[in-house]
DNA sequence: AATCGTGTTGCACAGCATTGCAATAACATG
DNA sequence: CATGTTATTGCAATGCTGTGCAACACGATT
């Protein structure tokens, strides 16, 4: 403030620098930045004001140092900028910051590569926990990271040895299936990526084995990309592929929107000619626009229980790996024909 | 791999432990990772197989210790999983990783108080810059990073003696403006959020300028939220409060998808009875149902300019704040009227 | 007044990697 | 064979903070 040429090179401010300040040892700053440590109160006063007046902040890198891991965590994702992932980047971030650590968002490629320096990276930061939210790590990162005691979450993936958090696919892709079926529809169809995630293929096979089970054929379609022109050009695919189904289940709610809106420029009306349902409840889900029926999985309830999985892994490093898994709920909107 | 009991109690693997497997010192592990560094080629190759078999990671930690700088550098915004934002964040995370940084992500309430806290916390992680993407930093916080030498950046906000890009809003403003105009409109209209941010209050000021300037009354509305349900919420009492706008202009495209929803809702054709522009450009504004036209802020452009005033102000520290605006660019779709 | 207890404070070391400097080994040359 | 040169390598210091341990002072107790 009054300052003028405030520290030497533009440099952080060190302890050491408040400890000359305040007239005291180096030990006595850190006992003042430390809570429930032994100091009189005139010299908690006065260090305090030095570093006020120096604008010190204590050195989380020694810190981190000195335990041998930092309060970082690391996000790896791709796609950061998706409806779905962004929600998710967002309410992790949240909860990981409210637990006192600071998130690191590692936005990957879908290349081994890409996954493989990103993982190393956060192992040279000493971060305290990775956290996948798309794409697994390589067997050797895995092996990595045992080795170096850092923790590993799975979202929406399982992977034995490995704790992980996901949405129920199975019993989301039942609740789709029954849905469509009270509509008393008879063509039903999936749409689908190609090479999708364990998550979105399991969603698939559960669908459609629900359909032939019940004596149907589904259809079944899958394009490069399971974002909104991916839907678009499912939905094409399926019309021209032969007679449109009257019963369609998205893998996710973006290609629901491209299909939707495909569908609809095709002269089909929604939900009087094809019923839809897609996955994962984004806000646009709402929107009068589309007032899409689909699965909801809750951003925040997968991050609070990433927060409690991540607290019980550092509590006890060798305890068993843990799955939880975690219901979806139907929302129900207008995308659905009424049950006859 | 075959090891069965990995290191000690989980922690981190230590270049001291390399060190005594390969028979060599400390240094000499230190070296084997410093490109250039004198090495003979089979320490080097011996110090590498140990290291490989303990899969240890060079300590940044320790490392950013030494420098007094980490490659943190934090990302502190408010609302991170809107869609505008998520972009910004996916374009500034991944050009930052290219750069060798690692991006932390402080996603944060709105209270001056959440700006503080995340300020101070990338303070003690000795980041090697802050990036605001929201919310401006309180004066105090402004100091304090001063005094530490850390580098602050401002996007999409102005502060006099901070390093700052933006979008050229007045510009944007004064073409969506034309582009209203020349439709042959005479009752305009901007709807914004109460409290705007600078950038959006700097749109709405210019459109109601270049209106009352070419000798119209522009209406304005303001609500709580710039987001979906705001843009609602506008549009409605744009309606309710007197005759209907034939053009209107949402300072975000968030905004502009709800006012277009409730335009539609109400029995008003897009564009034939009013023509709508938006702001940004995120994704959703090419899908079939809105297929608005829009000002264009490109994500990655910003987050390129971001690195170039990062590599420029590490380089010289001392270097005058520079304040780099960019153009905005209309985006022609189907919600504004072909010229008379 | 002597002694004890309590509250403070400084010293020194740990934790990890980098790097200048000095020592060593190996090799070449006269 | 002696000496000079070069390539390696280890030592030790550095950067910053947290904390056990010992020293110290001061007030209280008998």
């Amino acid at each position: 403030m009054a300052d003028g040429k405030d520290n030497g090179q533009g440099r952080f401010v060190s302890a050491q620098a408040v400890a000359e300040r305040a007239g005291v040892s180096r030990s006595a700053v850190s006992r003042a930045f430390t809570p429930g440590a032994s100091i009189a109160p005139g010299t908690l006063a006065r260090v305090h004001e030095a570093a006020a007046a120096l604008g010190y902040q204590v050195n989380d890198l020694a810190r981190g140092l000195l335990a041998n891991r930092s309060r970082l965590v690391g996000l790896v994702t791709s796609d950061a900028d998706s409806p779905f992932r962004a929600q998710m980047i967002a309410a992790l971030s949240q909860a990981l910051i409210e637990r006192g650590n600071v998130p690191a968002i590692i936005n990957i490629g879908p290349t081994t590569e890409d996954v493989a320096n990103a993982s190393r990276q956060l192992l040279r930061y000493r971060a305290e926990a990775t956290v996948f939210l798309s794409g697994s790590p390589p067997e050797s990162m895995v092996e990595l990271t045992r080795q170096n005691g850092q923790p590993l979450i799975l979202i929406n993936r399982a992977e034995t040895g490995l704790d992980s958090v996901h949405c129920d696919d199975m019993d989301g892709a039942q609740q789709a299936f029954e849905a469509l079926s009270l509509t008393g529809a008879s063509r039903f169809a999936v749409i689908n990526k190609e090479d999708p995630s364990p998550s979105l293929g399991a969603r698939e096979q559960a669908f459609a084995g629900f359909a032939v089970a019940s004596g149907f054929k589904p259809g079944v379609v899958r394009v490069g990309h399971s974002d909104y022109d991916g839907g678009r050009e499912a939905a094409r695919r399926l019309l021209a592929s032969g007679p449109a189904p009257d019963a369609l289940f998205c893998v996710n709610d973006l290609m629901a929107f491209g299909a939707l809106d495909h569908l609809r420029e095709a002269g089909l009306r929604v939900p009087d000619d094809v019923s839809v349902i897609g996955f994962d409840d984004v806000p646009i889900a709402a929107w009068t626009s589309y007032r899409l029926t689909t699965l909801r999985q809750d951003p925040h309830r997968i991050a609070k229980e990433v927060v409690l999985i991540l607290d019980r892994r550092i509590a006890d490093p060798d305890a068993p790996p843990v799955s939880v898994y975690f219901p979806v709920e139907l929302v129900v909107r207008e995308t659905v024909k009424a049950r006859r």
